[in-house]
DNA sequence: CCATTCCATCGACAACCATCAATTCGTTGA
DNA sequence: TCAACGAATTGATGGTTGTCGATGGAATGG
């Protein structure tokens, strides 16, 4: 493995590797920090196998999370783009946003 | 879009939706959480784009951080098991690991 | 033996985040 | 008109996290 190592010389750091623009990472991250929850990835992984908009209190119900906590984290994944609402009488009915990018779909197949 | 939204009869809720194991989703986050930073996703970025072992003095060198911050955000990769180490003399060479799951290595081939 | 260099760890601090109780808002139905 | 229900918002709180300065440890070279 020696072999495979660069030739070094003391104080001489350092050479910039080659970088990702800065806005792919953040809009990548963004996307990351909605997904990095027990609670959300479990919600986005109901919603992308279920076929019909899952009511909100169905999340209520599974989750052993107050009411509002169940809101904020959806409101997260609204933020973030990933889901979309739509408000029938009193009740609110999630599913995936329609519009995702291809990047973040491939992300959901990877991981849900 | 009406007709594809179940029917609902108010204080009935809710029958759970099909989940996924809890273990599952919490190996996920742990993966995603190690992911969600600009500074770890574009070392990650940097290291898979890498055909050699990069030293961690260019990543201080690359970004306006500190060095024990450098140092924390990839002992955070480290222990998310998403890099390995060789040290050489004074210099510490990082790459990807080598043992990577199937599902971290899609994860990362369309991340980064 | 000692100074230098690189890296990791520690301690501290500010910012952020997940969570809940309480409240508010919109809708329904009596 | 008003009570009941679902959902979102607000305010507060404890825990986590990103960051830095200071310190410590290991290897190199004089």
């Amino acid at each position: 493995m020696k072999a495979t190592l660069p030739e070094r010389v003391k104080g001489v750091c350092c050479p910039p590797s080659i970088m990702v623009p800065p806005a792919k990472v953040d809009a990548s991250v963004e996307v990351l920090k909605a997904l990095a929850d027990p609670t959300r990835l479990q919600m986005v992984a109901v919603l992308k196998r279920s076929t019909r908009p899952v009511c909100i209190c169905d999340f209520t119900a599974a989750f052993e999370l107050s009411q509002p906590t169940i809101s904020h984290h959806m409101a997260k994944l609204r933020d973030a783009g990933l889901v979309e609402v739509t408000k029938v009488g009193i009740w609110a009915y999630y599913r995936l946003a329609g519009h995702l990018e291809p990047k973040t779909r491939a992300l959901l197949d990877v991981l849900v």
